[in-house]
DNA sequence: AATGAATGAGGATTCATTCAT
DNA sequence: TATGAATGAATCCTCATTCAT
């Protein structure tokens, strides 16, 4: 993944060199920054800190982004591409469609991301402050619920006249699952996460037809 | 300068007005630091501009509280504390049980409690920082779930082998959907509060007996 | 003169020993911000530097002073309120009141305390950086010029129909010759501050009355 | 990237594009600069912000300039110049030269060009920090004193043994009349500026030859 | 019980300039 | 000539807490 994105400056490079120690340093930057959110958590990611942490001159940061917030908000942005992929991989190798299927599907995809970007989850479930990271997740967690709601809406398993915004709540009573699961604990509780996938399911079957509950074969 | 002269006797009462002094200012500190955390946030609240508001030394403000953080803590005790009220009272009214009105009765009361109390709002749902805060309130909910739940099954209405978990659960994915009405509202979406009261609803009915379903009038 | 203004904090006291030992700290920091001023010019006095010439820690420095500008601000008030003193001194010692006179004796005060003052100088003439003090002097040009410009009525100097506005431009041009003067030294080109007498006196002159250019003799 | 292939022959003009495209770019430097004094001070011309707008690499100012402060100057350089074009055209349309005249003329030259020139205005008006552009602006106006004498004297205005000084002065006061005139209005105080020009000729015709204050005709 | 005074620790960000390429 | 990258050095200010009195 290029680490360029719009709240991060990055400079044009001219010669390879430069371009590598550039990436190198962004690269270092995120890294330390994610250890300092699990470790001190997000309170605990200043830019002392970092800066330290990647053996940096504080100003050398701002080269790179364009304030603190910024270094919070590339990293999630870096999970959560790592989610959509995660997502569309394990739902591609579903042999049949439901509302359980795909919600099962989904929610443990988010679970395995979880577990492997732990900076994620705190930053995420343990300290909304960061409004861009806010917007950010939230503007995802919508397009999300679309596209999902378009899959299932294509394979017959919405009933007539519902709309999107069932599958908006349903995402979002997702995600506050999960900050309930993972609030305590970076592994998320096992046994609240099945739960929540139970209650998801059960919510958005009362949305579905009969062939959505029973499942449909993937062409 | 008090105008008290010195050959005036003035009487020694030194207990009794104290303690009312100190029953003053704590209640001062109170509403000062409500009324900072919903105009600036729990950020906001620093305890200089607490100990401005009440028009108090800073250094007093710990002869009453030991930090900061059991300033906010005050505050959630005292408004939890109105929520077991109202709850009460609301669910002292209701004529027939089921699980549809006491998840309803429930819910409204929070919502009753939301609207005066904004700065449980905001604390909670807003700034999920305060640790103390947070296992004060995870506790009550733990013991509000136990409580409901032993109501409805001496009502018969829990089906055999159902333990408190699943209230536990619901009481908290209710919590959740109150974070995401109340999030970018002080007055909360009506709709998702409508829509999280269906949900919860819902995912209970599936551990009710017929009874809990339909409904068991009061004795 | 009591350290005491409305853009300093001074905190109430109690004992003596306190208080002594708060005057010192103020009147250390002012020392340390005239000397500052004098050696690095406006731009070189910083928090730092103050903290460190006082020997004070940086955040005690907020103890007494709102902020850095407020540190500047005061010591031009107090250097203002040596001015006035000196002209109330001199003008008091005047036997023959003319526009002459009242010009070269008021002007004649004013190099005197900033021979005392040269923090002043180099404030006021070289670093107008500062709002809070423009205002100040400004405000206080201007309640100059005003009781000037009563005095000289009173003792009938003034022609008809003039009013205070001529006062209050000569007092501002005054200035002005006052900053070329000082500008490039600290002790004032006195050249250059004789032709200033000539010059606003030659102005004023076109506005008073022949026992204004005369003189009338003080009772 | 440019769109020249390697099979065109391009032609190989090296000296004068990069002649023009420097002189470009310093223009576009001192424009860049000159609405930045305007809008945010002298304070907001930072490297930064000029490269900003230019549309420039920072580390390309100083292939043009020495450093920060050599930008403002060569701003004041270029805008003194008009003032002197401007003022040799309006003295030379009179037909009769006084000090009046001539102070009269001279001045209103210099009102038209900080019309023109507001970022003069601010420069030198309100941000005396640049020492260069002090020295400048100093020895420019040292210059303009001795070439109005000469021609005052020439023309037989001035009283004997009347040196120079008594120009320089006038022309250092009429320089912070225009001070105090634009200290808060980029158009200047109109009674102000009146004001003045009266005292400003007030005081040099007290070194004036009755001819000099009646006026010679221009030959 | 009350509080004036004091402060250590830390916060984010900006800036002019240099230099290897 | 041109410039991307890098940075040392500062900037002001805030905060929770303690402690002698």
């Amino acid at each position: 993944m290029s680490p360029a994105k719009d709240n991060e400056k990055v400079p044009a490079r001219r010669r390879v060199p430069q371009q590598v120690r550039s990436r190198d340093r962004v690269e270092r930057i995120l890294e330390v920054a994610a250890e300092l959110v699990v470790d001190k958590g997000v309170e605990g990611v200043t830019t002392r800190a970092i800066a330290a942490g990647a053996d940096l001159p504080v100003a050398s940061l701002y080269q790179y982004f364009a304030d603190k917030e910024a270094v919070l908000l590339a990293l999630v942005e870096r999970d959560i591409a790592e989610m959509d992929a995660q997502i569309e991989v394990d739902l591609a190798s579903l042999t049949v469609l439901s509302v359980r299927s795909m919600v099962e599907t989904t929610m443990r995809a988010f679970v395995k991301v979880y577990h492997r970007r732990p900076s994620f989850v705190v930053i995420w479930f343990r300290g909304r402050t960061n409004v861009a990271v806010q917007e950010f997740v939230r503007a995802h967690n919508r397009r999300m619920a679309r596209d999902l709601f378009q899959i299932a809406r294509s394979a017959g398993m919405v009933v007539e006249g519902s709309d999107g915004l069932y599958a908006e709540l349903a995402v979002e009573v997702a995600d506050r699952v999960f900050q309930l699961a993972f609030e305590t604990s970076l592994t998320g509780d096992p046994h609240l996460i099945d739960e929540g996938i139970a209650l998801v399911t059960a919510y958005l079957e009362t949305h579905a037809t009969p062939a959505g509950i029973a499942g449909v074969p993937v062409r």
